[in-house]
DNA sequence: CAATTAATGTAATGTTATAACATCGACCCA
DNA sequence: TGGGTCGATGTTATAACATTACATTAATTG
C-alpha cells in the first residue's frame, strides 16, 4: 500500500473507489482489533457510508442512508458512531462544513490539513509536517501550549480548475 | 496606535478594555464611511456586543443581550448584522466554536490564525504571514487554487499555563 | 451463569441558522 | 418636494445540526 501521509485525494479519473473503500474498511477493522475496541456492525456501516466518496458527508444525510437498512436509527445512533470513529482517528470532522470525511491515514493520530474544493465539494487531506511544525513553533514562541490544529483551506481543486 | 498585525490579545492584566472597545468602534465607523457602507445603529450595537470582551460570542447570546434594549430582535436581526460585519472584515467567525469575535486588524482583508484557550476561552488573533505563505505555497504546489484559510488552534494560553 | 459494562434504542429537547415575505427608511433625482 | 428605488429591518416559521436522559439489549468477565 502506497503511503498516504502526504496527500489523499484529489482522486484521479482512474480511481478505483470500490477498492479504496474496502481497503479503508479492512484497515479500520485491523486497527480496532489491535486496539481492543469494537468496530460493531453499526459503526462499520457508518464508516462505510462516510467513505462512500471523497466528499464530506453530513450527519443527517448519514442518518437518512442508514435508515434504509436500519429502521429506527435516530440522531444519537449516528452521532455516537461518528464520535467513536473520530476518537479512533478513522474519520475527521470538517468544522467549516459541519461534515465528516474518511481519514486517509488513520495509522497514527494526527490532525490533517484539509483542502476543500468549493466547486466539486471534494476534499483532500494534506498531512504536511512542515506546516504543522511551523505553526507549533510560532505558537510556542508566544507561550501558547497548542494541543489541536484545525486547518481547512477552501478553493478550487486541480481537476476543477482544469 | 500600535500595529496589531502580529498578535491581538491575549490581554495583559492592565488591558484598558473600554479604550480598546472605543478604538475598535471608531475604527469601524471610519472604515465603513470610507467604503460607503452603512454602519447602522443596529450593526454598531452588535459590533459593540461582539467586542464586549476578547472571548468569542455566540449568536444567540448576542440575541439575548440585544433584546435588552431592542425588543423584538429575532435571529435574523443578529445574523444579518453578523453577516455584514463579517463581510466588512470587522469580525471573524470561529468555525470550531460556532462563535464570533472582533477582528484585531480590520484594515486589510485577511484571514487570521486563531489561538483558542480552552481554559479561559479567550482567543488571540495571530496574523503571521509566514504561516499563510507556507500554506499558500504548499497548496499551490499541488495545483490547488486556495482562496480562504481557516486556521484555529486550541490549547492553553500563556496566562492560564503561567 | 450472574454481574458488570459497553452499545444501542427511543423520546424529547437544545442549539445554530435560514427562508420568505412584509414594512420601513434613506437616498436619489426629476 | 414628492415619488421611486433599493437597502435595511421586522416577523413568522422552519430547517439543519447536535445533545440529554433514561430504558433496553448485547458482550465480556469473573
Amino acid at each position: 500500500m502506497v503511503s498516504k501521509t502526504v496527500v489523499t485525494a484529489f482522486q484521479s479519473a482512474g480511481h478505483d473507489h470500490q477498492r479504496c473503500l474496502e481497503d479503508a474498511l479492512a484497515y479500520a477493522a485491523e486497527t480496532c482489533a489491535r486496539r481492543g475496541v469494537r468496530l460493531t456492525r453499526l459503526r462499520e456501516q457508518v464508516l462505510r457510508l462516510v467513505w462512500g466518496n471523497h466528499e464530506p458527508v453530513k450527519a443527517y444525510d448519514l442518518l437518512e442512508s442508514l435508515r434504509r437498512d436500519h429502521e429506527g436509527a435516530a440522531p444519537p445512533t449516528v452521532y455516537r458512531a461518528l464520535d467513536f470513529l473520530l476518537k479512533e482517528g478513522l474519520i475527521h470532522r470538517i468544522e467549516s462544513l459541519n461534515a465528516y470525511i474518511g481519514c486517509g491515514d488513520p495509522s497514527s493520530p494526527h490532525t490533517g490539513q484539509f483542502l476543500i474544493c468549493r466547486k466539486c465539494n471534494s476534499v483532500a487531506e494534506l498531512n504536511d509536517p512542515e506546516i504543522g511544525e511551523l505553526i507549533a513553533s510560532k505558537t510556542k514562541q508566544i507561550g501558547f501550549k497548542m494541543d489541536h490544529q484545525t486547518i481547512e483551506l477552501s478553493g478550487i481543486c486541480p481537476k476543477c480548475s482544469g
